[in-house]
DNA sequence: ATGAAAGCGCTAACAG
DNA sequence: CTGTTAGCGCTTTCAT
């Protein structure tokens, strides 16, 4: 058994006033006498008092708690973001529930629901698709809420929905320009999920790069690998097993960038020399000696604190705030895996 | 504005019954006619109606939510023992508020007393130290818990806590014995923080194994790093700038082995030619080609669908339930970084 | 400066 | 089968 549960009337009646009166001590709230104030409080401290507050929040429909729906904390693009998040969240008075969805969709309306039935005072969200329903739904009901690293398309909504992103499409652009003059032009990409904004933009960003740079790219170089370890490891080796294969590869994140080096190096291949790797988000493994992952470094950590921040904003101003788009700058981080170190730039 | 909450009083109104009627059909009980109850289940849909999971916890003292309590989501070790306990969690019907506690000790009193202000049926605690006042405070209000890779030393609570852990002595003494086959006496070790239980156990059985093979450690090859990236990599320089440096580090993280493969690698030394390394967690990381870093692995996902299991079981069972202390098997992971294929047990 | 009464949305005990 | 009443713990008018 739980020890019993201390409420404000225990405190009243051992202080000999009236609930209300010790609501409002508490609360510090003016009108009430010092004396009967620090009675109370003292009273409180030594019964060990701890507000409910689902009670609290029954009355002043505010929970102080926000949703955070993720595909998977376990891909390394979201322990740093999750961080960001749950320390300013907690910065600002607000706790952070978690939500795996792990790539059901079906699951994310779900969680959805599940969040605002627990009062969640606003959501974020990282797993939408560009015609996302889940997210229509939220504008159509008025419910607070920002996007992180994912957009939505529908015209309708454009102005509508707060958001924080990466512009993918110069982080593609980029990457494949300078792969381009360090003389690549065939170029295999490694695609995640073209439902979402991220990968039609980085993808986007590559082709035309690819168009501005006289690259005529065929189609079986582009694989939708659904940000999967195996699936982009696997690619990798159906690609360097082709007549002509790529002479560089472009993962749209480093996990599968990883898997393609994993499958490379296995094959006897060397990186850069026989295949130069580029991969996307700049997340920690890829700094280790050995590794040297060229690639678009990500703020995963800012990017999530400034989720939070644009949130509480709605959530706390009176009048409504305006829409916060936020596109963060791309910036590529360039190591060793795409051989400039060895030749710099051809031309 | 949010659009106008609806409630099942609203839903009375509209089907001419009182919302008992409407709480009884909705939450499935029987005595309510069939009619009545398609009538509510159809009005309920139209109108998109949200049960308020607060209210219904107002009264039933139970919220399904449940807290976590860890150092910091960003550290390799955690997010996949928070996938396990959040889709455990989910399975089991409850959702998972996260905290981040950031090594500072002093936020966890006040991060577990909003989880319970918050009305969570149960903690997880991850972060927790051997002495931890704040888990002597748990028990003695007998509030539901589980610690997850951490143990408390008071023998007073010696029987009352749940916790999932590795059998910690047994890994630190698989490491050094096998550094030990390999030809290794001098063997540095990277701590972490001694007020945990982890660290003290690894660390015994590490001492353990030196003694049983007639190794003398000097104190000054145990040096205590914190679970810092940083820390490790300049323990590791300053280790092997030593008169007679260690000829293998045994760390006590896999995160903090990776720095030390840094400082190392660095300093122009080979893994494990002049130097073994031996990690601990098997993160995924270590399992790359060019890191194998020989580690004792752990199920975190697994021992994270443990901990929700247990608590779980404490919070539904009408008796209480056993307490559960599960140590589960350490295993070694035999890759490179060690030595092993190249030279083998030399005895 | 304090109290009395009402109510947040829901459920439960007891009637009818 | 359904309605009445009461109450979870707290806050909030409105009195006094």
């Amino acid at each position: 058994m739980v020890t019993k549960k201390i409420t404000i009337k225990d405190i009243a009646r051992i202080a000999g006033v009236t609930p209300t009166t010790v609501s409002m001590a508490l609360n510090n709230r003016p009108r009430i006498s010092d004396k009967t104030r620090q009675k109370i409080l003292k009273i409180s401290n030594e019964l060990n008092y701890r507000p409910d507050l689902l009670a609290r929040s029954l009355i002043s429909k505010k929970s102080y708690t926000i949703g955070l729906v993720i595909n998977n904390i376990s891909d390394p693009f979201f322990p740093e973001l999750a961080q960001g998040i749950e320390e300013k969240a907690r910065e600002l008075g607000y706790n952070v529930i978690l939500c795996n969805i792990n790539r059901s969709m079906r699951s994310q309306g779900e969680r959805i629901e599940m969040l605002r039935s627990k009062g969640v005072d606003g959501i974020i969200c990282t797993t939408a698709l560009v015609d996302d329903p889940h997210i229509r739904k939220l504008v159509d009901d008025n419910f607070p809420f920002v996007l992180i690293n994912r957009r939505h398309y529908d015209p309708d909504l454009a102005g509508k929905i707060n958001y924080v992103v990466l512009d993918n499409f110069s982080g593609g652009y980029t990457v494949i320009k300078h792969l381009y003059r360090l003389g690549h032009d065939r170029v295999a990409v490694l695609a995640g999920n073209f439902q979402t904004s991220t990968v039609i933009e980085r993808n986007k960003g590559a082709l035309q790069a690819m168009k501005d740079c006289g690259i005529k790219q065929s189609p079986r170089l582009t694989i939708k690998c659904d940000y999967s370890f195996e699936q982009a490891y696997n690619a990798t080796k159906k690609l360097m097993k082709m007549k002509s294969p790529p002479t560089a590869i472009f993962s749209h994140d480093d996990n599968m960038a990883l898997a393609a080096r994993e499958a490379i190096l296995e094959m006897g291949l060397k990186i850069p020399e026989d295949i130069a790797l580029v991969g996307f988000d700049d997340i920690r493994t890829t700094s280790l000696t050995g590794i040297e992952l060229t690639t678009i470094s990500q703020k995963k950590y800012e990017m999530g604190e400034l989720g939070v921040k644009i949130l509480v904003e709605n959530l706390e101003k009176e009048v409504p705030p305006m829409v916060n788009q936020l596109v963060l700058k791309a910036q590529m981080v360039i190591r060793k895996s795409c051989g400039y170190h060895m030749t710099g730039y051809v031309r």
